[in-house]
DNA sequence: TTGACACATACCCATATAGGTATGTATTGT
DNA sequence: ACAATACATACCTATATGGGTATGTGTCAA
């Protein structure tokens, strides 16, 4: 089996790093697809398909306004991932580099009993 | 061009779901490759490769025992994932949809007074 | 109507998978 | 020394990719 779509879920949908400019991008607001193939720096066709691959997975929406589409933000669908990542904050947080100091000194002194 | 690797940061490591499996069992403790390949169902060299990927971004770190390799986390490489999707935690928040409320009722109220 | 514009889609190609199977390597027990 | 155990790695295959280029579709202006 290959790997899974890009389409298949936010997951695999943000781990392209224009994706996540385009992200990024959209945070400050609606944009046509013109606007961010020019502060993309990448081919039209390129960024057409980025979009078509968060429009997917209902990262991004799209509105007409004549001959433009305007992109837009749907922050929502990056939650999963937040939630999931979100599990594991505590194990870079100062206050935990803290209980784990002390943890680590208890299981020293619990050896040092054990010695005896 | 293909798909970047997934070495190349923990934000594609990460989109596979077998390596999110992993890293949850992992948040338990300490824990051998045969013991991860029982509880995920998976074949063993399968569970080595995920290990592997996860090695090479630094997610897990590995630890020799006997005839065992014990792997445990290393939570803070997940660190840039959760930096950047905490900036739109926002936007799926009670507290935001409440500003959103107002701000859309701002917006009409602006529009009622062009209308006179 | 015609041309210009904004965007989407259809191809082509090189590449990196993820799973499966077979095999190599190091450690342990007898 | 030898078999068994615990992992890692090599190889194969089907598949989806991201960029590039060419082309299709819908909208606006003259």
């Amino acid at each position: 089996m290959a790997r899974a779509a890009t389409t298949t879920d936010a997951f695999n949908a943000i781990a392209e790093p224009r994706r996540r400019e385009i992200i990024d991008l959209l945070a400050g607001g609606e944009q046509a697809v013109g606007e961010l193939v020019r502060e993309l720096g990448l081919g039209q066709p390129q960024v057409s398909k980025h979009l078509r691959v968060l429009r997917e997975v209902g990262v991004v929406a799209v509105r007409d306004h004549g001959r433009q589409r305007l992109y837009r933000l749907n922050g929502s669908a990056l939650k999963p991932i937040h939630d999931w990542v979100k599990n594991y904050e505590q194990l870079w947080s100062e206050r935990f580099e803290l209980i784990d100091d002390v943890l680590t000194d208890l299981r020293k002194d619990q050896a040092d009993d054990h010695d005896h």
